[in-house]
DNA sequence: GTATTATATTGATCTGGATCAAATACCCAA
DNA sequence: TTGGGTATTTGATCCAGATCAATATAATAC
């Protein structure tokens, strides 16, 4: 994994990547751009920039100031953080959805880094724009105030998880939710490396292991990037799923 | 401490606790209401309720539907939440704070309880009439953006906080940034039980007498109430405090 | 296909933190 | 002022989780 800056040269280079029509099509559709006005939409759009990176792009810096709001339009991105030497994940970011509006919003520095995990299309709207417009036009800014309540809910229900559960526990919920998310009863298809689920659970890759190892005895069995979920009654009995905790805001 | 429900019958009684023309002048100079016309302002504070309540009441509780905005004006409000058996604070709200305006907004149930910890004087607005100004008032909604982003940046820094660091280190910096806003270099001067401090720090009671005393070697020694920090730098050195983590929103 | 490198698992050990139990200190009401 | 109840501290023990080390497995480049 390669740790190259793409977004500074970007941000400086205004031509690049502009927004071609067959895109804008879908772009309209984002939630974000629901019900507010066509010029609102049309210069939010031609002010940004719509462009591919990499795996393993770091597209932004905690104690950076908010200069774009990202969205993901395709792949996966890793929202992380780190303190005194120590680092976690923080949430992945997936089709489609924002980061990290807070810092945009209110002109300060970012609290969490970004990174790509996999090939990721990403749309950046420069932060003056998105302020300018959410004065203008009373529809975006209640996507926005909607968008925020969303990440503050999601936030909170993440420091419930980490406090309230130990690792196993998380794990356990984690593959609930995953398997409901994926349309997969009987089973998880993992999509991002255990290193990095781990961190998303807050624990080590050695506990991860020893975690899903645990979960056997409640039918869980892993074999590679595919785990079994043999009796979801069983797991469900031991993980104690709780909407205020594990629902997707 | 007994835990009696004023909430309910508080919510059915329409005519009580009306609000003194005194009070009003008090109310217009809180950020919430900050550059919001005047005619939202009166209705909110004529559709409002400002009272008393004795400590430990229970204002909300998660999974109820958000049914009012509160707005904490004197005293101490606790914010805590539960799931599987456990039990956690998550933070304290003190004048001027608004809680829980994101469940407020999209009309969801509250993911958290709040109780006083000491008396308190709390303004509660029914939800409605919030959400009826914020289509309203692009200025209020204006307001309700920045204090949805205080709140979101306040949640990811817990997060940061809770996942990053050891007990020790969450006391250490707690201790540093307390004495900060209470202006007290030397020393600080708890307001609260320390078993509802060790709840909000994510620890047992026993955890915190412990690292409270792990912390004598950095110069930190506690005489019932009072903490005193004999050489913050050294406590400093220990906790190494992160703007990005600490500095309050 | 094989060498190379990163990821994942397993084992041993150590630390942080929880739990259980008991003693002490504190607060408040009679 | 004196009890009685609660909060805090201290000690002993146990469990969760981190770290260190080694091996196994998978992914990737050549």
């Amino acid at each position: 994994m390669t740790f190259v800056n793409y977004s500074a040269s970007i941000a400086q280079s205004k031509g690049r990547a502009p927004i071609r029509a067959e895109d804008t099509a879908a772009l309209r559709g984002l939630r974000l751009f629901d019900g507010i006005a066509e010029a609102t939409f049309a210069d939010l759009i031609a002010a940004g920039y719509l462009q591919f990176f990499p795996p393993g792009v770091t597209l932004i810096r905690e104690r950076d100031p908010a200069d774009f709001l990202h969205v993901v339009i395709e792949g996966t991105v890793e929202l992380y953080a780190g303190s005194g030497g120590r680092e976690t994940t923080m949430e992945f970011i997936r089709p489609v959805g924002a980061f990290i509006l807070a810092a945009v919003l209110s002109d300060q520095i970012y609290l969490q880094s970004a990174r790509t995990l996999t090939r990721a299309r990403i749309l950046m709207i420069p932060a003056e724009r998105v302020r300018h417009w959410m004065a203008q036009d009373a529809g975006f800014m209640r996507m926005i105030v909607a968008e925020l309540a969303r990440g503050y809910r999601q936030a909170i229900k993440a420091l419930k998880n980490q406090k309230l559960r130990t690792g196993a526990e998380r794990l356990a919920n984690w593959l609930i939710t995953q398997s409901a998310l994926q349309g997969t009863p009987g089973y998880v298809d993992l999509d991002i490396e255990k290193r990095v689920l781990a961190a998303r659970l807050g624990m080590t890759p050695e506990n991860l292991s020893r975690a899903l190892a645990s979960l056997a005895i409640h039918g869980v069995h892993s074999r590679g990037a595919l785990i079994e979920i043999k009796d979801p009654a069983a797991l469900a009995g031991f993980a104690k799923p709780d909407p205020l905790v594990d629902a997707p805001e």
